[in-house]
DNA sequence: GTCTATATTTCGATAGAC
DNA sequence: GTCTATCGAAATATAGAC
């Protein structure tokens, strides 16, 4: 609270007459920190995009948003991992119960990857795991920057032309993984 | 403190006469953690195997090994962001320089598949790509796993058996992503 | 709303008996 | 090696003036 408090230029006092407590800040930071991915992706799932489309926003969404706040990814996974009953929280103050929300989605998607897979256009994928292989392949670089920084003695450019050069053939590979 | 002197069965008198402080407890536990993991996951890459069963063997023994502690890769991850000194200090106390070790793997590697591409046998790919991306598609059941759990209600048996799904059909999906 | 001062609790660490 | 008792520091939270 007291470093927090000093980077925001204000005392700690301050800090509770806003958030009441320690755990009321961390919920806030991790609602409004979540809510600046999860809406933007979601939207680019839902859209009437074509599949090579929606692959492709998904990718450059994702890695210029986090690529603006880095570290990002690893505080959501180290948020969701020590308090998974923030995510719960999040959704409940934003008045939104995710389970049907997400079976609607899941519904679209599958029926769009049936109907590519029917017409032979694309191997047959259920749509949890087309999903959660965009989220791995977009975020493992961000969670995995320390190690590439230490054993491949990756500096911040050289992290920064890897995401540049990532960005532009990830969704090519994703889409090559997809052929029949 | 309390609480893992509490779970060992023991006081916090005994935890400090054995690691000193609260610091050194918690390096021990990320040196022995990721020890679990890295050695093995490198000895597949390093093998004379050939690429397909690199790939499956990469699979089959991340899953495998996380599946029993499922809560390693988001730990190592928290750890790895909040404090990245720990993983110098692990190599260190380990008595490895992880960057010539990582530029020889690198190097064999990146022979590796650049004579599968010279041939026609799959695309061409950088090694760091080709690894990440292996890390990624493994590693993100397991720390996107609270949101699963809330978003899609996948329970623990669900949740392993998605898991069991993942190990077989993610070998031929990293295959099927190589082809040219 | 914002501050200073302070109360209260928690936590890491040590002393010393056994 | 393991324990009980306790110290001292740090952190969270509140009181009350402005």
């Amino acid at each position: 609270m007291q470093e927090i408090a000093e980077e925001a230029g204000v005392n700690q006092a301050l800090l509770h007459y806003y958030f009441r407590t320690k755990e009321g800040l961390a919920a806030t930071i991790f609602k409004e920190s979540a809510s600046r991915l999860l809406p933007a992706v979601l939207g680019v799932l839902t859209s009437d995009l074509p599949l090579r489309e929606k692959i492709e926003g998904f990718v450059h969404l994702y890695i210029d948003t986090v690529r603006s706040s880095p570290f990002l990814p690893g505080y959501i996974i180290s948020e969701m991992q020590h308090h998974p009953e923030r995510l719960t929280a999040m959704f409940e103050s934003a008045g939104v119960d995710p389970a049907p929300v997400a079976a609607g989605i899941r519904a679209r998607l599958a029926r769009e990857l049936e109907d590519l897979a029917d017409s032979g256009t694309i191997r047959r994928i259920s749509p949890e795991n087309f999903v959660i292989n965009m989220l791995g392949l977009a975020v493992i670089p961000f969670v995995a920057r320390p190690a590439l920084t230490l054993v491949l003695r990756m500096d911040d450019s050289a992290f920064q032309r890897f995401l540049d050069e990532r960005r532009e053939i990830l969704p090519g590979m994703i889409l090559n993984s997809l052929k029949p």
